[in-house]
DNA sequence: GCTCATATGTCGCTGGCCGACATATAAGAG
DNA sequence: CTCTTATATGTCGGCCAGCGACATATGAGC
C-alpha cells in the first residue's frame, strides 16, 4: 500500500480554520481567495484568514485528498476575465465530506458533554 | 496595570485536550492524575492525556488565571493517605468559567452554521 | 502611470500537543 | 524483604498547524 490511507478520525480535531475552510466549499467549489473572503463572511468577521494559513491548509487538504482541483472552464466564450493570477478552484471530495460530518457529530457530543456538566451542577 | 490582563476572545479557540482539562475541572477540584482518568472516562475512551500535555497546560492556564491552586487538606486527622507524590489540586475560577461559557457558545453558532451549510444544500 | 482589489505563494516563528523519560511513594504479592 | 503495580508529578525534544510578513502578478479605474 502506498498511497497512506489515513482513517478519518485520525485527522480529526480539525483546528478552526481548516474547518471553515472545508465548511465553505462544502456550499461549492471556490477558489483560493473566494474562500478567504466566504469565511470572514459565514465566520461573522470572526475568522479572516491570512494566506499563509489558506494556502498551506490547501495543500495539505490536497493531500490527504479532502479536497481535490476543479478543472475552471472549460470553453465557451466563458468570460473567465478576472484580476490576478490564474485562479485554482478546489471542490470537496467524498471524503472530505465524511471528515465534515465526523467532525460536526465529534462537536455535537462534546457540546452535548460540557451542557450536561456544566450549568446543571457544581 | 501590570498583571497582562487578556481579553477572554484571545485564548478562545481552545484545543480538545484543554477544553476536556477544563470541562473535568467545571465538575469539582481536582489533581492532574485524577484530571487525566476523568478525561479518559467524560470523552468516552477517545481522549488520554499524556502527562506532559496535562502538567503543561496545567501551568499555562495557572498563568493565564483560568484555574487556580487548592489548600488540600488543613487539618483534622484527614486521612491524605495515597500513594504517589504529594497532590496539587486545581479549581476552576469565575474566568476560567467564562472562558468554557464562551467556548461553548462558539462552538454552538459553529455547528448551527456548518448544519445550516450541510445538507440542506449542495 | 499609480494605486487598488484580485489572486497565489513562501518563510520563519510560535504555541500547544505528544511520546519518552525521570522521579517518588504507598499498597499488595510473593 | 523485595518486587511489581497503581498512584502521582514533572521535563524535554520534536512535530505540526497557524500566522504575520514578505514576494509576485495582473486587470480595472483614476
Amino acid at each position: 500500500m502506498k498511497p497512506e490511507n489515513h482513517d478519518i478520525s485520525d485527522l480529526l480535531p480539525l483546528r478552526e480554520p481548516t474547518f471553515y475552510i472545508l465548511l465553505s466549499l462544502a456550499e461549492g467549489e471556490k477558489h483560493g481567495y473566494a474562500i478567504i473572503k466566504d469565511v470572514a463572511e459565514i465566520s461573522r468577521g470572526k475568522v479572516t484568514l491570512s494566506t499563509g494559513t489558506l494556502y498551506e491548509a490547501l495543500a495539505r487538504l490536497l493531500d490527504q485528498r479532502l479536497i481535490e482541483r476543479v478543472m475552471l472552464s472549460g470553453g465557451e466564450g466563458a468570460a473567465g476575465q478576472h484580476p490576478g493570477r490564474p485562479r485554482k478552484a478546489y471542490r470537496l471530495t467524498l471524503r472530505g465530506g465524511q471528515v465534515m460530518r465526523a467532525e460536526t457529530a465529534r462537536l455535537d457530543v462534546l457540546l452535548a458533554t460540557a451542557r450536561g456538566r456544566m450549568g446543571l451542577e457544581a
